[in-house]
Formats: C-alpha cells, structure tokens, sequence
DNA sequence: TGTCCACGTCT
DNA sequence: AAGACGTGGAC
C-alpha cells in the first residue's frame, strides 16, 4: 500500500483542473533519471549493440543484480555474435549458470547464428528485424533499438505500464498486458529528441523498479508525484484483483527439468542415464524432464542412454 | 520454516 | 490466450 499520504500539496488548486502534460511528466522523469540512475553497465558509452541484446536477454526475466556478473563474464567469452555462433549452444547453456530459464541461453546462441548468418554478423537496428530474432519480442527489439542505437521507439515492459497506469490513468496498477494498447500509452509519453526518448524510456524502467514499486510504492521520493492521477484521486484502491498464483516449485516438472540441468552442466561429458536417476528418483518426473528438455532442444543424446547438453 | 513473487516470450 | 518456463530474494 503506498506509504501515508501528504495530499495537501495534491490538493492545490490547480491539481484537478490542470490536464495531464506529457512533457511536464517527461522532464521530470528524466531530470530525475540523471540523478537516480543506477550505474548499469549496459547504458554506459561505448556499449555494443551485441552487449545490449545479450544484457536485455538476460534482463528478460531476471532482476539486474543476478545479470550483472554473468553479463560481463559472458562477454568478456564472446565478444561479438559470430564468437558466440562458433561455440556449441551447450557452452552458452553451461554459461548461464543459474540465471533460470535456459531455454533464454539456447535463444541467444540462435541469436549469434542467425545474426551471423543473415545479418553479416552485426546486430539488426530496425524493429521488424530484431523481432525476427528469436526469443526476441516486443520489449527485446525496442530495448536494443533505443538502448543500442539510440532511436526512438517505445519500451514496455512491465513497470513501465504500472507506472503508466498509476501516474496517467490514476488505477492502482496495470491492466493485463496489451501490446495495441501499451505501446501507444507509452509513445504518447515520449520527448521529442532521440535522446531524451532514450533518457525517458530507461527513466521509466527505473521509476517503476526503485520508486513505483508495486506493493510498497515510495510516494515521497517519486519525482512526478505532483503529476500523478493516482495520488492526485487519493489513492483509490483495487479491487484486489489477485492474478492466479504460481504453481509450487517444490516436486514440479520444473524443478525436475532445473536438476537435470544442473547435473549435465556439471559435467564436461555425456552423463548415462543412472546419474539422472540419482539425482531425481521419481522416474515418471524424470521421464517428463528428460522428453520436455529434448523437445526444447536443450537436451541431446549422443548415444544411447547418454544425456548431453546441445 | 516456507510460501509468494517478479520477469518476457512463445505457444 | 492462459499457462509453461527457473531462480533467488522478500515477507
């Protein structure tokens, strides 16, 4: 719940009948950006556009702090799409290390290959090009075009559209994501200039992962809190909303496929089908990890009854 | 101690 | 289009 709320200064008078102003809100957020930033490495100059995909990849679904040592690590091994393309695909599974879902490690390495192959091993800097990439989708291909090129487009991902729906439409948080929707709402926002779009669009991002929290939102230190729809209707609440809550981990097909994984990572050769066995006794879970990782291509058996990474 | 939660892409 | 997919930190 956001923290108690100082509403004197929302209450002014001009707060209700002052519509929203995209570039009031923009500067904001970017002046605030320039102080408050995090010092990530993938925003710092001279960055490759390869550096971009890989970080954005890992950020995919992982918070910065896990990414940051894997990503330096990663490209201090491959330092160009084609390095990567020439490895097997099971060294970058292995480079992964616990980042969680490999299957992002497996898309990266298809990335270094078809870069390379289709796209004279420089990293594409159109949208529809970077969506033909796979694993790349809406997020992805925005990220590296601002991020990597400095081109304006507008990024999405999931705290931007909860701060977009607090600040601009005064809701407790987002609504389920919509691409025909979200982006729009977020091009709507964006300052002229190149750059500034760039500023605005990793403002955002930020914003909503340090201030617009979604549980424990820090009104106080928000740099657009005297903008914000939502304060401004005093914080109307939601009517709870809860999305359907994960599965649990512990004896899921899921963990089954991490342990799996954890043991053909370990080991620089082919494991036979004994060492699985160990590892995760329950051979109906066992058969259902083995025939998903295979199907997903994470997974090879060189000879029978030996498991191997790609 | 565990249970809940975040995260983007694909199908 | 609802659900699968991994991990580690928050509560």
């Amino acid at each position: 719940m956001p923290e108690p709320t100082p509403l004197s200064s929302a209450a002014s008078p001009s707060a209700s009948s002052t519509e929203f102003s995209p570039s009031a809100f923009s500067t904001a957020v970017v002046s605030w950006f320039a102080v408050a930033a995090r010092d990530l490495p993938w925003r710092r100059p001279g960055f490759t556009a390869w550096g971009t995909l890989v970080s954005e990849f890992m950020l995919q679904q992982t918070p910065v702090v896990r990414v940051v040592p894997r990503l330096a690590e990663w490209l201090a091994r491959w330092p160009t799409p084609a390095s990567l393309a020439a490895s097997p695909a099971g060294d970058a599974v292995r480079a992964w290390q616990s980042l969680g879902y490999p299957r992002r490690a497996l898309n990266l390495h298809a990335c270094a290959v078809a870069i390379t192959s289709r796209f004279g091993g420089e990293v594409p800097r159109d949208v529809p090009s970077l969506l033909s990439l796979p694993g790349v989708g809406d997020y992805t291909a925005r990220a590296v075009a601002v991020f990597a090129y400095g081109d304006r487009h507008p990024v999405v991902d999931t705290n931007i559209r909860r701060v977009i729906a607090r600040a601009v439409d005064g809701a407790p948080d987002a609504a389920a994501p919509n691409a025909r929707r979200d982006l729009p709402a977020m091009a709507a926002l964006l300052p002229p200039s190149d750059a500034d779009a760039a500023r605005f669009n990793a403002g955002m991002m930020e914003l909503g992962a340090l201030v617009c929290t979604a549980r424990a939102p820090r009104c106080s230190s928000c740099p657009v809190a005297d903008l914000c729809a939502w304060r401004a209707a005093a914080y109307p609440s939601a009517p709870v909303a809860r999305r359907p809550v994960q599965k649990k981990y512990e004896g899921s097909d899921r963990q089954a496929r991490g342990i799996v994984l954890g043991v053909l990572r370990a080991s620089d050769d082919p494991v036979p089908h004994t060492a699985l066995a160990e590892a995760l006794p329950d051979p109906a879970r066992l058969g259902r990890a083995l025939a998903g990782l295979l199907a997903d291509g994470l997974l090879v058996t060189p000879a029978a009854d030996l498991y191997a990474l790609p």
